[in-house]
DNA sequence: ATGTTATTTAACTATTCGGTTAATTAACCG
DNA sequence: CGGTTAATTAACCGAATAGTTAAATAACAT
């Protein structure tokens, strides 16, 4: 019985998924349209659908032969705000890297050519 | 051959490891430290590192016979990003729901308990 | 009623996942 | 050396994933 986060994170944890996603962010689109670019057969898009609706990213409507497919962000905030409980560690690991190459930089002036310098928090 | 974006989303999509990561971001921790809290055998858990660990969001050093591991968030940065880039999406839903909720105030005030109303488009 | 189009369901396969117990490695301690 | 502690590896299991092809549904078009 996996909780809601696991469900959103794992239905993002695929390519096609994320790429139906953005999709959708477009506007909304059939079960044919969303297949179109992907090099898989319908019914494995269809299950795609499945999991993103399991976990609450899309909804389906009905009109005619089609179900049209929208995009339902509201369970990637949970998500977000989970992950950005952490962003001060990985801003503290740019600030390494900034040391890193600061000392490295300090140590010999105008060395090579793709010194790089990140913005600090 | 899964991207290393769906490599972040799969290691998070087990409350496991994403308690694993919250104990690390209180500082480093011993496999048996982190195992501690958790209902499963330690091989259980020193999967759920590999996992984490294949992620890059953690590493792990060697002293005596300890393996000390320690967070390793910057792998989180691309998932926030790609969340970040639906955050007007949820957003847009919650405005929905404000609209939904005003409306209901304003049209019928103080009327029956479960009144219901649909957006149009 | 028949056919066409859109989509899902069924049945099957191969792989991965999350867990187990038992055995192994590695480093310490006497 | 032998023993203890920390952790991993091996071998196994059941359930879930991600895909396939073929058959079934559903609604429209004629």
């Amino acid at each position: 019985m996996p909780d809601r986060l696991s469900d959103t994170f794992s239905a993002l944890a695929d390519p096609t998924r994320r790429a139906i996603l953005a999709r959708l962010a477009t506007g909304e689109a059939t079960v044919g349209e969303l297949a179109e670019p992907f090099a898989m057969s319908l019914p494995a898009v269809s299950k795609h659908l499945k999991v993103l609706e399991r976990a609450r990213l899309i909804s389906r409507g009905r009109e005619a032969q089609w179900r049209p497919c929208r995009l339902d962000a509201a369970p990637l905030r949970g998500a977000a705000d989970w992950i950005e409980d952490y962003r001060q560690f990985w801003e503290e690991s740019f600030d390494r890297l900034d040391d890193y190459l600061a000392g490295i930089k300090s140590k010999r002036p105008r060395r090579h050519k793709n010194a790089r310098k990140r913005q600090r928090s």
